[in-house]
DNA sequence: GCCAACGTTGGC
DNA sequence: GCCAACGTTGGC
């Protein structure tokens, strides 16, 4: 099993839109870089867990966990011109956008924000803390998981 | 709202 | 295939 981070803007979709769904699950659709494109059509797979990002926001923080339901598939909405996410450049014949379907699994009892995250050397190696850092979707290793649930009951 | 980082596009 | 221009991300 492997362990995933992926970034929303809260005010766009955030973990309580996702909660508020039915069976708290939905499609992660919209990801149009390719690296991230290739996690999820390629490496993430049913069961994996991942982080919930609140980015572009204050605070920027994990605030939950989630897990892969549904491994990559094509991302229809890249088809629709009526979608934001359009994209001309891929046809049903020749799709070029993946995404995979999470299920809400949990808040974390609090929000660990960027900064703090940024405090801890165990996780200086993680994308997430580092400067210009613009992935939407990094892999997280398993020792820098658990030492972040490690502290999710830390005080702030 | 600013701006640095960085991915993508397109002319050559 | 290079690289300048441009657009987007996302922290601050």
């Amino acid at each position: 099993m492997a362990y995933w981070l992926m970034k929303s803007e809260p005010d766009v979709f955030g973990i309580e839109h996702l909660k508020a769904l039915p069976n708290k699950t939905d499609h992660w659709d919209g990801v149009r870089n390719y690296q991230a494109r290739n996690m999820m059509r390629d490496e993430m797979k049913v069961g994996d867990q991942v982080f919930f990002y609140h980015s572009n926001c204050k605070p920027p923080a994990i605030v939950g966990i989630m897990e892969v339901t549904r491994e990559g598939y094509v991302d229809h909405t890249a088809f629709d011109p009526d979608e934001k996410y359009y994209d001309p450049k891929s046809n049903p014949d020749k799709p070029r956008w993946y995404m995979v379907d999470v299920k809400h699994v949990r808040d974390l009892k609090r929000e660990i924000p960027l900064d703090e995250l940024k405090t801890y050397p165990e996780l200086s190696d993680m994308r997430l803390v580092q400067k210009g850092n613009r992935l939407s979707i990094m892999p997280v290793a398993k020792d820098e998981w658990d030492f972040i649930l490690s502290i999710e009951d830390d005080k702030a």
